[in-house]
DNA sequence: GCCACCGGTGGC
DNA sequence: GCCACCGGTGGC
């Protein structure tokens, strides 16, 4: 009954997920064989802001992240390796940071005393699997992009050919959208070498969305 | 005129 | 078949 979504006006935009259909799903049914705890998720929390109320974090991000820097993107939050609960974090940095490393360093409830002294896996989840966001899987032990840079991950809109876009501003307001174009900007600025800037801090990859019908089938001719 | 966004495709 | 890359363009 599902596989014939019809695109309805997408013209609404935003990457609010369509809700029901299936919550339950993702519950602990089992993040199966793929490890969950590798896996990173940020969020889109346009359509419920409920849970943000009840975070004391979640106000600096609501000024910080969502204002100035990624209209798309609108949360960062990652799940315990041992409870499975979700973790917000606090900032993009952050968790560039625990991404990077994600597979050696498997986040648990307890690192997130870094910024909420007293948490532990007993305490509620931050967030949860409503079908109320979207919600887009990140790719694991992607680099921290170089001092001064940013790498913004832009969700597209429902029904597209494409989930999301990512692309790096260089310290002096550069977009650059692939390695090829990155490249070419360090040639042409050699100073970024000389500080250390290389290629492979650098990463297109671009999160999948967990409904996996967000993205428009092939045409197929 | 610029740029954020989306579609198309060539190469793997 | 997927995805990295880039061209085109509509809206500001």
């Amino acid at each position: 009954m599902e596989s014939s979504k019809s695109p309805q006006s997408s013209k609404t935009s935003r990457v609010v997920v369509p809700s029901d259909t299936n919550g339950s799903r993702f519950d602990n049914d089992n993040f199966s064989s793929e490890c969950a705890s590798n896996q990173m998720v940020v969020f889109n929390p346009e359509a419920g802001d409920k849970e943000q109320d009840e975070l004391g974090e979640s106000r600096a991000q609501k000024s910080g992240i969502i204002r100035g820097i990624s209209p798309s993107i609108g949360a960062f939050t990652v799940q315990c390796a041992k409870c499975f609960k979700w973790r917000l974090i606090p900032t993009k940095h952050k968790y560039e940071e625990i991404r990077e490393r994600i597979i050696q360093e498997p986040f648990v409830c307890k690192r997130a005393r870094e910024w909420r002294p007293n948490v532990t896996c007993n305490d509620p989840e931050d967030i949860s699997q409503d079908g109320s966001r979207l919600w887009a899987i990140d790719k694991p032990n992607i680099a921290q992009p170089p001092r001064g840079w940013e790498r913004q991950i832009r969700i597209r809109g429902e029904g597209g050919t494409k989930f999301a876009d990512v692309y790096y501003t260089s310290p002096t307001g550069r977009k650059l959208r692939s390695l090829v174009e990155i490249d070419r900007f360090l040639q042409e600025n050699p100073e970024y070498v000389a500080q250390g800037v290389t290629l492979a801090q650098f990463s297109f990859q671009i999160p999948r969305p967990l409904r996996q019908d967000y993205v428009k089938k092939k045409p197929k001719l």
